[in-house]
DNA sequence: ACGCCTTGCTTAAACGTTTAAGCAAGATAC
DNA sequence: GTATCTTGCTTAAACGTTTAAGCAAGGCGT
């Protein structure tokens, strides 16, 4: 069962009309020559029919499925819904279906996750490399999303610039004094927000860097970062290379009693489902990524209906023009100017407060 | 291209050694009767040559496609990630591809997803319905996620106990005025999680229900709650149907001054993936998605197979057989006693009580 | 020794589509 | 008026698998 059980095919509109199965093919496609008006009782018929091509049947004769395979290192990543919810609207936009892989974050994983599409016949796929890690040759065409400075890929955020225009809000609103928190060394996509944001700052901003799998490392999963000290030490700004870092760090000042706008600032990136909804809310930095989807999509899609033509590069990634889609920079309650108060935990907003 | 261009068939193999194709199906199926020497024989050529069956072949054949759908009401909810990886892992065990739509928090779109999967040919689907929504007949098996209050379902975690157990954990703390916070009204698994907290409460102690809906209906999205103001009125813990809500509550208390939990205990639902790590660590509820997409998958199974046999409810819901998979508390740092100085905020910890 | 069952394979059809090739009829060109 | 092109359709093969039906050979019971 399952497939189109019951359904009318071709045949039986074929018959219905006394013409051949052949015709009705080339009429609903408008690929071979048909008079406008059989292709018009054709289309009366199927309608009529409830018709409903068989998709197996089309993916046996012509090799393509209509279905695009989307990688992912973790599923659990908080920004997953954003990028499947922008492909899978994408990809269906353009007539493909969305098979989904989950690698659980283990490399060797990955690899298994990709073969498994592979065998499923997926079109394409859009992948999203686990930090670190390169994609090599698939055996099908493959769009990348990560970030620009990784060599060979296809379409990402500008996430350096991203990180410079929150670098440029925090120096402008007055911060010298910068903890840019991070959570892995080895993310492309984090060492290019670090990058930005330091480029942003500028060169009078006095800026450091703290790891969390380092600090996690030592103190174990979970475990405080220390950022009251921080804040004692001078730093006025704790920019976040991620709003569940951010998050973290918000929590851990208010729970010091350390005021956040009034006395430090705190900023993330991504613009994740809470940044809104928490108390300040977060000023954060959005990706695009129905634009980056989209990108992809339809580099996908150029190289998929191309293939069968030329061969150029047939299994290859999808060309190498390496989109950079610009972000934005979303001000919320988060940041504000530094307090020279700063330094003493004191004079806590009342509840009253709260609704300005 | 695509599907398997070049790859080895049947053919191949059964000319490499001189049978028929009938006779590789059979041997590499195990289904009709071949000598078990050259089943051997047909099992090390195919690995010998590579051989990948065509998925598409074999669904046009068997109206199989090993394919099932993952309907979401909204892929942006912060629980699906952990729905989706639970899905597609046990889906991918049990042989089966997950193809994914969305519906974007639309009703319309939800049938209109529906429907692309059906196309597709899935040979199942999973359904998680947009709250309110009930899953009509739909063509082919259906299991639906949803919570075991709503007839007809067939497999979800058991809300209601686990709200009871997050009931009985802060009445035994000594709260005797607990404000429950919900988003939406119409969510039957938000009333069923409200219904639990409140049997586990028991008898004696004060309720009152928030619904964020209702306050954001009338003063915005993101508003502030009033929580402060709810404490002032001697409300000592603030029990959330969400962990997103409790985030929320937790930020606008620490904002507001309001120590937690050693002036009031906030409590969240679903253990998404701040949770542990904000400060305090959020006490909450954890579902065991893995098992809940194992039943899931398996009731699918059991009917997709036998489907063919017997046909006693072809197309409809799976089975009666509503499981309910028990969910788990998870006790952190975010509840403890309540304390009689909660009204006038005061006594912040310093920064140096972090550490502990 | 004859009929019958079992074993181990083959042949052939079927799933529903696409597409190359072919063909008759009418239109156009000279 | 004949040769050529175009139009509008048909025929047939192909994609790679599964599976029902068939068939020859050998083993067994009587």
């Amino acid at each position: 069962m399952a497939i189109n059980r019951t359904g009318p095919n071709m045949n039986a509109i074929a018959a219905a009309l006394g013409v051949s199965a052949a015709t009705v093919s080339n009429a609903l496609s408008g690929k071979g020559r048909v008079s406008p008006e059989l292709v018009e009782k054709v289309r009366a018929k199927a309608a009529e029919l409830g018709y409903v091509p068989s998709l197996a049947a089309r993916a046996l004769r012509t090799g393509r499925t209509g279905v695009l395979g989307l990688v992912l290192p973790d599923i659990a990543n908080p920004l997953f819904p954003q990028i499947a919810q922008a492909i899978e609207n994408a990809a269906s936009n353009a007539g493909y279906g969305v098979l989904i892989a989950d690698s659980r974050g283990d490399i060797a994983m990955q690899t298994e996750a990709i073969a498994r599409l592979l065998e499923r016949g997926v079109d394409g796929m859009v992948i999203v490399p686990r930090r670190g890690t390169r994609i090599a040759d698939v055996g099908c065409p493959v769009a990348v999303i990560d970030t620009p400075s990784t060599p060979g890929n296809t379409v990402a955020a500008d996430h350096w610039g991203g990180g410079v225009q929150m670098g440029r809000h925090l120096a402008a609103l007055g911060h010298r004094k910068v903890l840019l928190i991070g959570t892995n060394t080895s993310s492309n996509v984090q060492n290019d927000r670090i990058g930005g944001l330091k480029a942003g700052l500028g060169a009078g901003i006095e800026c450091e860097t703290l790891w969390i799998e380092k600090v996690e490392a030592a103190a174990g999963e979970g475990c405080p970062l220390g950022l009251a000290e921080k804040a004692a030490d001078g730093f006025t700004a704790f920019a976040a290379v991620s709003d569940l870092s951010a998050l973290r760090a918000l929590t851990e000042l208010q729970r010091a009693g350390i005021g956040v706008p009034e006395m430090v600032s705190v900023t993330g990136f991504d613009d994740l489902i809470w940044s809104p909804v928490v108390t300040p809310a977060l000023t954060t930095i959005r990706m695009d990524m129905a634009t980056i989807a989209d990108l992809a999509v339809a580099a996908l899609n150029r190289v998929i209906s191309q293939d069968g033509e030329a061969e150029p590069a047939a299994s290859g990634n999808v060309a190498s023009e390496t989109d950079r889609v610009p972000m934005q920079l979303i001000v919320r309650q988060s940041t504000g100017a530094p307090n020279s108060h700063a330094l003493q935990p004191s004079n806590k907003p009342t509840a009253g407060e709260l609704k300005s």
